[in-house]
DNA sequence: TTGAAAGCGGTACCAG
DNA sequence: CTGGTACCGCTTTCAA
């Protein structure tokens, strides 16, 4: 692999003449032709892992969430992705298995990286731990406000719009409910599960089924046979995987139950039994988060910014 | 940031001896004692940018794929990502949108990174391009195999199982049918498409109807519109964001028609009229790609290896 | 406009 | 087992 010092002995220049040619400074005609040529002939590329060392910014962002093979996860990543290479940020991921331990580990091991920033799809843990493993590294919470309000944040009102369809359901005269609700330390699936729970408080239901547990398909479709048992006139569902799940089984059945999904817009089409479906602006969020972590990384000491969108 | 130096400052150790320390040679218990407190101390955290720019193995891997958002690549991406993490490597993403020379480009980008090999889902580019921009650092293909030899890839048997399900419609008797073919710069969508046309071809059969163009929900769901208007019996569909786009429209429709569709195991049971799946072990098929890549990275100069997944 | 030289934070070799 | 030191490839003063 050619290096900055092999251009400046073919060429007969220094090696901080190349360096400044390379980030744009001005030089000579003559010496930027024969810069030029040598990297040409050479096949030269810049090194960042050595630009880094120098400048102390690595340009590399990391993304940690739960699990990757989720949807929600997904497109929130392609997003943020989208957004932050056009400012000249890779992003690396890092999957932490739905552990809240590992997703300190992760959150360690990137620190080592270099990382620039972080974005998070936070699980359960106290907020003074996480800034403890950031120490200090502008971080930016996705789905999840901190009882603290020590970091930059972006959400959606999961809790009102929980409550509002669930509202709705009841008003239509529903009666027996249900909630495949999703992990418990799954701040989002706790705020729906609330949402839907003061709906219910509110007409006086005491006995909904609830169903708690993962959050990926065949935990909704165990979740979902479970319920069929149950006579069930309305259910909600916490997100994508668990509807699509939910939704199987649901399939097979000759029963109708009103459904409200999360993120099933797509689905909702598929099956002939109509369901409601509560759409959140995915990309948005992403881009949003993004934003904000550019905005910190430039300036460290601006307030801390809670973005929620109302869906 | 703390650094070794400091360590070396607080503990009067040689920085040498704190880096033999870190990277688990042995020392004496005292020295041990007093580096461990002066780590804890000072909260260091080992440097890994300084340590690649000396061992010049960044422990980084670039996944590169057309789209992010995407069920197989995400897939894929968490047991790459899965099986590299073990080996203390990380894996950094990039999306290139789709297009073939932007996929260069990242490539590019990457090199800069001075990532230690590439897994690419590839779009159309000669294998001697994509030699020459991955300058003989470690590249594995998923989903393609290129013309020539030079890259370990690890595939399904498109073509044929695609040849075998398309058979078995026609030996039902379909007559009319078509495709939902995806893009014809997508290798895996031209394989499944030639498998589609060999069945036909054998059967006499010369006016199938093809739609081609994106790979996504909207653009599975245009089709099918259209093709609603053929009166088909029978409809092959290459990927899963196309089915689950031509689901939607089939299910205001109440024709009945015979439906192929990949790696759409979820969704057929969603609908009430069946449908045939084809699924591709997606976490295999990242699994033996990270394998094929870190074989690879311990020794460059071994066979490359094909590896192709009948299913 | 250019060249020389001092680091950035580690690793690894050498001598002790 | 330990300390000293020469790099790794680049950026960035400072003089010329």
């Amino acid at each position: 692999m050619a290096t900055i010092k092999d251009l400046s002995e073919i060429t007969g220049l220094g090696i901080g003449t190349i360096s400044r040619y390379l980030n744009g400074y001005n030089v000579k005609e003559k010496t930027k032709d024969k810069i030029e040529t040598a990297i040409a002939q050479t096949g030269y590329v810049r090194n960042s892992v050595a630009r880094s060392m120098k400048t102390g910014k690595s340009m590399m962002v990391a993304v940690i969430v739960p699990h990757l093979a989720n949807m929600f996860s997904m497109r929130v990543i392609e997003s943020i992705e989208r957004v932050l290479e056009r400012h000249g940020y890779s992003v690396i991921i890092s999957d932490c298995g739905g552990s809240a331990e590992n997703q300190l580990n992760k959150l360690e091991l990137m620190k080592q990286r270099m990382v620039d920033g972080f974005v998070l799809l936070p699980l359960a843990v106290s907020g003074k731990r996480l800034m403890q493993a950031a120490s200090g590294k502008p971080l930016v919470l996705i789905d999840r406000l901190l009882d603290v309000n020590l970091f930059d944040s972006v959400t959606v009102n999961n809790f009102e719009v929980s409550y509002r369809e669930t509202k709705q359901l009841l008003l239509q005269g529903v009666r027996r409910i249900g909630i495949i609700a999703g992990p418990h330390d799954v701040y989002t699936a706790v705020e729906r599960k609330k949402g839907f729970e003061k709906a219910l408080d509110e007409f006086g239901i005491a006995d909904a089924y609830i169903e708690t547990g993962g959050y990926n398909v065949e935990d909704g479709f165990k979740a979902m046979k479970r319920l069929l048992n149950r006579s069930l006139e309305g259910l909600f569902i916490s997100n994508y995987e668990l509807t699509i799940g939910a939704l199987q089984a649901y399939a097979q059945s000759s029963q109708t139950i009103k459904i409200i999904g999360f993120d099933s817009i797509e689905l909702s089409s598929l099956i002939n039994r109509t369901i409601t479906c509560i759409s959140q602006p995915i990309e948005q969020i992403g881009e949003k988060a993004a934003e904000l972590l550019l905005n910190r990384m430039k300036d460290p000491s601006r307030r801390v910014e809670n973005v929620v969108i109302n869906i």
